[in-house]
DNA sequence: ACCTGAACACCGTTCAAGT
DNA sequence: ACCTGAACACCGTTCAAGT
């Protein structure tokens, strides 16, 4: 049995600036987005709150690190003969688990430039495209499109996850979406007759389903605008 | 010429949650993101911090209030005879522009669930979607991902720009996007082949039109789900 | 009922002093 | 070179006390 003394003890390993975002990373999982202080930090490493700024300027570098090494533990998975289409759903749903498992991740890349790591995702996106033989003009638009829709559909996704977790005594998911749609079937009939009629759909939905429900959108889209044939 | 006085001056009209509301939001255009703070606020309203709380639960309600008083602006604007699709297009720019002009606004409708004037531009790309004999089954999907497209591409777009201007001497938008195409060509050959090719298109491209070619493609993307004919 | 402002329990960040 | 921990300048929020 490890004795544990009130003092802290003695790190056994040095402080690095990976070190530092690898327990950003696990601070940020457990305590959520506001989780994450340099004094609890300095504390999970056992050290002092201004030892961190030797190895990270400062909080945002912290935020951005962390992010950075979420997003490239979605670049790995990898199946080579995969087609374009598959690939892209992969790397789409990789990166939506990605982000509800970590939500913090959702507010930093809907909220900030891209992380270095995203460009990865970008380049094989790009790729797939390209070997969907979208012509030259329109593989930006397709692309920046993509990712646009991957990191806004993912980030609205974990917020509302965390939000259901934090804010509502009511703990399964199910009991969170009736609510919802309760207050969706109690507004006004007439201004509101579409909403309405979309409680039952948002009661029953998949996520993940409904996430690549819209990147079948996307896709079809790009499609389409390519001439019928193809 | 109006005398001020160094001690903080009567207000003439009382305080009120909406007032608060308006003067928050002017601190979040002003100062940005992280310029909301009760202190400030108060300063600005002549009155004592704590006394906003009398009105005011907290600094989220505050954040939500102001997010829904930018979202209920851009509500207004309505061509009763507009086509479908031209609805929907009037809707995501309105929201672009909106986020565009308050960042902050894409930071809290990408990172928690929406406030209720969400629910007015929901309703009215559902109608549109309805008058574009959208299947009942599609419906949910498709104004999803119409919504969460907006609000990832509207935040991502306004984060760059507050971005560029708080941490670049670069003064405009044109130094900013050749700082970062620059990164690109500097990439690897082989492992960003794709994204180096991207490097022009992002000098070139114009932020609008570049999102509503993304509105477009899903747009086209829900049309081609329907079957050829139509 | 509404407002005041000091007080509390935090923050991020800095920096002299240590090893 | 790297770490310590007190200190500084802030925060959001509370609350006794005023009007």
């Amino acid at each position: 049995m490890a004795t544990k003394t009130r003092r802290a003890e003695r790190r056994e390993e040095a402080l690095s600036k990976e070190s530092i975002v690898h327990a950003a990373i696990a601070l940020l999982d457990v305590e959520g987005e506001g989780g994450l202080t340099f004094r609890g930090l300095a504390e999970r490493l056992s050290t002092g709150a201004g030892a961190i700024y030797w190895h990270v300027a400062n909080k945002d570098e912290l935020l951005v690190a962390a992010t950075g090494v979420v997003v490239s533990g979605v670049t790995v998975s990898d199946g080579c003969d995969a087609s374009p289409r598959e690939t892209i759903r992969a790397l789409a749903i990789g990166l939506f688990d990605a982000i509800d498992a970590h939500p913090w991740v959702g507010t930093q890349l809907a909220g900030a430039p891209w992380p270095s790591a995203m460009l990865s995702i970008f380049e094989r996106i790009g790729r797939a495209l390209q070997a969907l033989d979208v012509p030259r003009a329109a593989q930006f638009s397709a692309a920046t499109t993509l990712v646009n829709y991957i990191l806004g559909a993912g980030s609205q996704n974990a917020a509302n996850g965390a939000y259901a977790r934090v804010h509502l005594s009511a703990t399964n998911r199910h009991e969170f979406l009736s609510a919802i749609a309760s207050t969706w079937l109690g507004l006004d009939a007439d201004e509101y007759a579409f909403t309405r009629t979309m409680a039952g759909p948002l009661v029953d939905h998949d996520d993940r389903v409904e996430f690549l429900a819209g990147i079948e959108l996307i896709l079809a889209g790009i499609s389409a605008k390519q001439g019928p044939r193809r």
